[in-house]
DNA sequence: GTCTAAGCGAGACGGTACGTCTGGTCTTTAC
DNA sequence: GTAAAGACCAGACGTACCGTCTCGCTTAGAC
């Protein structure tokens, strides 16, 4: 599993990539995001700073790596018969993620940033892991062949007005993400109606 | 000199405010926001780096106050005839302002640190410029006397995938912001129902 | 108050100035000149880092203004009337120096740092306090209008002994001084010729 | 190959201490003693870090195994008639080697750096090079059998007045040698005065 | 022909100082 | 009493080197 290629030299040790990535999850909630520090992280993790700088460029590289497994485990919803209940089953997923979860806090945090910081844009961008959830129930939804584009713009009816709701700081409880869930879902059939996918 | 209050005193000097203000503007373009820096907004608006913090607290209130102004101003949509249009309007007016404006790019990065800046977060909260605007047209569509919380929702509905689209580093030229709209009319006009204001 | 010229902003503090002045002198006994460290004298001194590196560059600068007015006082020899009375008593005095003085220490530091840092060849060449204290008993021993060059050559013929002595390594209660001094008497007295100035 | 005890194992690489003495040699000479590394020994001599560990403690023991053998040679001086003129030789082979010679800028380095290391100071204690080689002229000027204090301190009056000269900065090229020569030779007649060793 | 032992180059490890930067505060003079 | 200047303490930045620790590989004598 380590030694990563069969090359030279030491290999990277296991233990210490799990320490850093332990503490930076910790310190996102222990003291938030602006005042986390690589080097806040390295001695917490009790970690070389060297080491993490080999490792991880930046703060937000570290988040990443420790959120994206909880992420994307946090955001799978199972199969059920109704779509509606589906896409509500989602947005409440998608509305716990980003209110409750750690790993969720890291993505606020994250899209927060990439408002201002192309490098974590590109990051994100690399991993769509929010995107990439809502498209695996929105292909039960419309149809397994639904081209690309049609469902990257379901995805921002779907999230879009929830997105908006939190990040522009309301509470998640006035949200009636049941009726959301319906208006999506009528809008779809009409979308998937006529018989095929795009329509 | 004019003496704005009848304070004892050396009064406050109008010219720094207006550089600091300026200056902030030009560093937000040119450096970007996480760069941006109350030493280098003082050292280029050529003011005691004193001034800057006997007035304001952090650079998001100085980004705020140079931008709240131009946004009010790029937000505001003339009255239409029909509702599908204004709320077209609404939507590239917001495009517009949120991708290719000096005040909306601030606008971004400060919603973008509100994510893990609760300071930031109240800042934001107290002057919803984006919110404003949108209910301004909202209670043209729906009607003056509509409750907060309908406009609320209204307003995620309308601008949440618009929204969504750009915080999440989607090309806006491939969002249609007809469509959007169209959907929404068609949303608001079953809410307010029985037919008065959208006719 | 103190305000060294009439310019603007806060003038220097004088406390600062002490402080790192006597950390490194302190540390210089404690830890020794390889293991003093600019960030250690700015924590011992309970001064920022910033504040130590506005006013010295090096730690060889740092040790040499603090003890040069030490070393001009503790080489300064009394006239006698015997001249070699007066050379004795100047070896004794530098032996003192070298070997049992905290500006002594730092000195012997500095002049081995010399040996490979052109940087502080130039600090030390620039204000030769050793030479200095030397012409001073040269000059009454030989007269005052000896020319410079001759004033080093007696300086090398006078010091260069002990100070190999001590600088290779050598126990300083095994070298005579006074036999040191003799020898040098001899050889001044033939120099200053006709026989004025040692009778 | 010759294995140089009979010990287990793979034998020390020939090839790597070679590479190590010569790599610290050419670093002196391109980056002086304070930019000296033993990481850039290491990769300049293409060896593992560790191998220069395993052999040597510091970039001063590299340095003087690096250097000794050639210091030897060249304070090495061929015996005259006249002693006078055979400590003249002396001390221009010593002035030469102290200012001109790779291995005499090595010593310096670390004769300077001894003033405040004493694992330097011991180091240089246990292979007294310049010592040993002042020792052979003084023994032939001085007669076999004189005892070592005596010979300590005529190395000192022979060479201390040079050493001084250059370790504090001066032109080599300022300094009468032949006359100290000179100086160093009565004296040493008068010493050896009754007649015994010298003949 | 294994087997055992040590040396080899490579490179990651936990530390720590470097010199620079910014954050906020404090203390001057000038207006 | 504000403004501009600039020094103050504090501490994070990213880099470099420290000395140590694995790795896989090589090179020898011992069995």
């Amino acid at each position: 599993m380590e030694q990563q290629n069969g090359r030279l030299g030491r290999p990277r040790s296991e233990r210490a990539r799990a320490a850093v990535l332990h503490a930076a999850d910790d310190l996102l909630v222990e003291v938030g995001y602006a005042a986390m520090t690589l080097k806040g992280i390295a001695d917490r993790a009790g970690v070389g700073r060297q080491t993490v700088y080999r490792w991880w460029s930046t703060k937000a590289e570290i988040l990443l790596e420790a959120s994206a497994d909880d992420a994307r485990q946090e955001l799978a919803v199972e199969p059920a018969d109704d779509p509606v209940a589906e896409l509500t089953a989602y947005l409440e997923a998608l509305t716990a993620f980003l209110t409750r979860s750690h790993a969720g806090a890291a993505y606020r945090a994250l899209i927060g940033e990439a408002q201002h910081d192309p490098a974590v844009a590109a990051l994100l961008a690399g991993d769509d892991v929010i995107g990439d959830s809502a498209r695996v129930i929105l292909r039960r939804v419309l149809g397994v062949d639904t081209c690309r584009h049609t469902l990257d713009q379901a995805t921002a009816s779907l999230i879009g007005p929830l997105f908006f709701w939190l990040f522009t700081g309301h509470d998640p409880a006035l949200l009636d993400t049941a009726a959301l869930a319906e208006t999506c879902g009528r809008q779809f059939a009409v979308m998937s109606g006529g018989g095929e996918s795009t329509g």
